[in-house]
DNA sequence: AATGAATGAGTATTCATTCAT
DNA sequence: CATGAATGAATACTCATTCAT
C-alpha cells in the first residue's frame, strides 16, 4: 500500500506550458481539499481557494466551471481513483473473506495520512445536495454493489453464512468504514489509527459473516 | 414501539394562547424537516420553511434565533429525544448483547416511517459545518461512549469477545446504523425496510462480537 | 397639452401600505430616468439608482425583476403612456394633414420639459440590445404603422400627394422627430425649443406631402 | 457610386510584413462590424471579435487601445470615410436642392448592401455612452452644420423657402435618413430598399423645402 | 404575538486587459 | 509581431434578518 498515493497519475509534463497548466489544476485541487476540510464547502469562498492555491480568482474558472464543479472534480480526482484502485486490487485476492478484509484495509489505509481528504470524503461531499443527489449517489451505489457481490460470492461458496442479505451486509460494512473514518478525521486523527481500526473491523465483520456452524473463516488461517 | 412517537413530550398547554404558540413552534419544526429533507439545508430559504409552516417569515425569528439555530433546535427536538428514549429503554434490558440488539432495533425502528427525519439526521445535519463542529460532535461522542460502555460491560462479563476495542466496535455499529439509514432514506425507503435491516444487522454485529470460543450469544436464548 | 404630464396615472393611494408601495415604485422609476439619462444604461449601477431613489439596493428587486426589467418598465410606464395619449388624441382631429401636425406637436410637446426622459427615449432605450430586439421593436412598428395609416388615408382622400409610399413617409417623419428630439436632448435643450421645432417640422412635412397640383394643404386654412 | 466602396483608401502595401499587419487591422474591423451588428456592443466579448477575425485576443490590443477604442476606430474608418466622400462629392453638384438630393442618395446608397454597417451606425454606435458624448457628438454636429449650410445657401439664393430654420431642416433630414436606415437594417433590409427610399425621401424633402410661391425646384428639371 | 416590506451585507462569476513566452 | 494563459477589479442579485405596524 506504500505506493498507493492518491495522486500518482499526475501527467508527466514535458513542455513548459503543460507543466504550468497541469501545475495550476493540481495546485487548485490540493488547495481545495485543504480549505474545504477546514471550513466546509459552503463557508469556503472561491477566493480563499484561489489564495491558498496561489492563483488569481479567475484562474480557477479556467479549470473548473463553477465552485460546485470544483467539488465534483475533487470527487473524480480522488474518490474515483480510490475506487479504481480497489477494483484493480481485488482480483489479486482469493476468497470472499480475504477480499472483504482487503477492501477494509485499502479504504482505511488509503485515507490514513490524508486527514483532509478523509474529511472531504465523509463530510464535505455531503454538503452539496446537488452533488449528493445527482452525481455521487450512483457512484456509492456501484461501490455498495461491488461489496455486495463479494458477499454473495462468499455465500454461494459456503465461505460466508447465507442467512444475511448481501446488500444489508454491504451497507453495514460501508457505513462502518465511513463512520470510523469520519470520527477519526473529525477527532484526533492519530497516526496509525485507521490502520489499527482496519484490523479490528475486519475481525468484527468477518466473524459476523462467518458460517454459523462454528467454523470461523477470518481469512487468516483457521 | 408504537408509543415511541418522536414527539411525545410536547407539554399539553391549557390556555388557547399558549396552545397557538406551541402550535407554531411545532409547525415550523415539522415544516423544516420536510423542506430541509427535500432541498437540503443551504438550498432551503427561510421563507420556504415559513410558507410550508403557514406563518410569516418574521414569525420564525420569534421562535428561533437564526436559520442555523433552527437546525440546532431540530436536532434537539428530534435526535436528542431519540437518544433520551434509548437511554430510558436500555436499563429495562439485561445483558450487553441484548442491549446492543435493542439499540439497533430502536434506532432503526424509530426512523422507520419518518423518512424525512431520517434524511435530516443522516445527511442534512452534516451540511452545517458549524452545527457539526460546535454542537453535534459532543452529542455523537456521548452516544458513541454509551454504546462503547455497553460493549465494555459485555467484555468484562465475558458475554462478548474481549479482543476488540469497545470504541472501535461502537463506531462500527454507529456507522453501520447510519449508513443503512442513509441509503434507505435516499433510496426506496420501503416500508419495513429498516425493521428488517435491524434484525439482520443485529445478527451480524452480535455474531461478530461473540466470544471466540464458539459460543455465540445472540441474546436470543443460548 | 398642459395636462399632459407623463405620469398622471399614479394610482390614488388609500391604504398606508399601498401608499408606501406605490411611492417606492414611482420613486425608483423617477430615479432611473435621471440616472440613466446622465450615465447611460450600462454605466449605471443598480446601487446608484437605489441611492438616487432613496431605497436599499434590494428594494429595487421587490418591484423589478432585473436591471433590464427596470428599463422595460420605464418604457412601459412612459413611452406607452405617450403612445396611448397620441392614440386618444388623434380621433379628435379631422383630416390627415391636421392629424400629422398633431402627431408632431404632441410627440415633441410631451417631451419638452422632460429632457431626461427625452434622452432615455432617444438614446438609452437603444443601449439594451435585448430591449430593442425583443421588446421595443414591435412597439415602434405599431407606431410607424399608425402614422403610415394616416398618410394612406390622406392619399386616398386626395388630401396628400399619392406618389410617396406611406411607410416611407412614416419612417421619415418618425426619424425626423427622433433626430430632433435627440439633438435637443443631447444639446442645449432650450425651453421652447421642441415646441418651435414642432411648428417648423410640420410646415416642412405637410408641404412635402401636399398634392402636387400646387394646392398646399398645411392644415391651417389655405 | 460604383467606385464608392467604403474602404477605397487602404494604402497598397508592398512589403509582405506590412501587408500582413494591415491585413490584421482590417480583418479585426470587419469582424467587429459583423459581431457588433449581431450582438450589440456590450454583449460582444473582445474574444468573440478576435475569434471572428481569426486572431488571438491579445492581438486586438496591438491595433486598438481598448474595446471602446475599437468602436471609435470603426467610426473613423467607416463613418468618417462616408462623410469625407460626401464632402468630396458635393462640390461637383450645383444648386442647393441638387446637393440635398445628392446627400440623401449618397448616405442611403453607401449603406445599401452593408446592412451590418448600417446597423452599427444607427444603433451600435449609440450603445457606448462614452463614444456618444465624447467623440461622436461633434462629428454629428459638423455633419448637421454642413447640411444646414447647404439649406442656408439655398435660402439665400431663393432656391429654397426661407421661412424654416436651416438647422431644423438639417436635423429633420438627418433624422429621416437615420430612421429610414435603422428600420431598414433592423427589418427586412431588402435589396434596393434604401435606394428607392432615397428617391422618395428626396421628393418629400425638396418639395417641403421648395419656395412657397408654388414653383417647385426638385432639382430635376423644372 | 404576527406580519412581510425593507434592508444591505456578502460573493460567485465574468471579461477587458496584460505580459511572459 | 503574435499568442492566449493569467489576472483581478467590478457588480447584479440573493436572502437572512429586522422592525414598524
Amino acid at each position: 500500500m506504500s505506493e498507493s498515493s492518491l495522486s500518482p497519475r499526475r501527467p508527466r509534463r514535458s513542455s513548459p506550458r503543460a507543466a504550468r497548466t497541469g501545475d495550476k489544476r493540481v495546485r487548485i485541487l490540493d488547495a481545495a481539499v485543504r480549505v474545504f476540510a477546514k471550513k466546509g464547502f459552503h463557508a469556503t469562498r472561491v477566493s480563499e481557494v484561489a489564495k491558498a492555491a496561489g492563483v488569481a480568482d479567475g484562474t480557477i474558472y479556467l479549470y473548473f466551471k463553477s465552485k460546485d464543479e470544483l467539488l465534483v472534480s475533487l470527487f473524480e480526482d480522488r474518490v474515483e481513483r480510490l475506487l479504481a484502485f480497489l477494483h484493480s486490487e481485488l482480483p489479486r485476492v482469493t476468497g470472499a473473506a480475504e477480499k472483504l478484509r482487503r477492501i477494509i484495509e485499502l479504504q482505511l489505509g488509503l485515507l490514513e495520512g490524508e486527514r483532509d481528504l478523509a474529511e472531504v470524503v465523509t463530510v464535505i461531499l455531503r454538503q452539496s445536495t446537488k452533488l449528493m443527489k445527482e452525481y455521487a449517489a450512483p457512484k456509492f451505489t456501484a461501490y455498495l454493489d461491488a461489496i455486495a457481490r463479494v458477499v454473495a460470492e462468499g455465500q454461494a461458496s459456503g465461505e460466508l453464512r447465507g442467512d444475511l442479505s448481501p446488500h444489508l451486509a454491504a451497507r453495514a460494512i460501508f457505513g462502518a468504514l465511513d463512520g470510523i473514518t469520519m470520527t477519526w478525521a473529525l477527532g484526533k486523527a492519530d497516526r496509525g489509527g485507521l490502520v489499527r481500526a482496519a484490523g479490528q473491523l475486519a475481525e468484527l465483520v468477518l466473524r459476523g459473516l462467518a458460517p454459523l456452524d462454528g467454523a470461523v473463516a477470518t481469512g487468516r488461517g483457521a
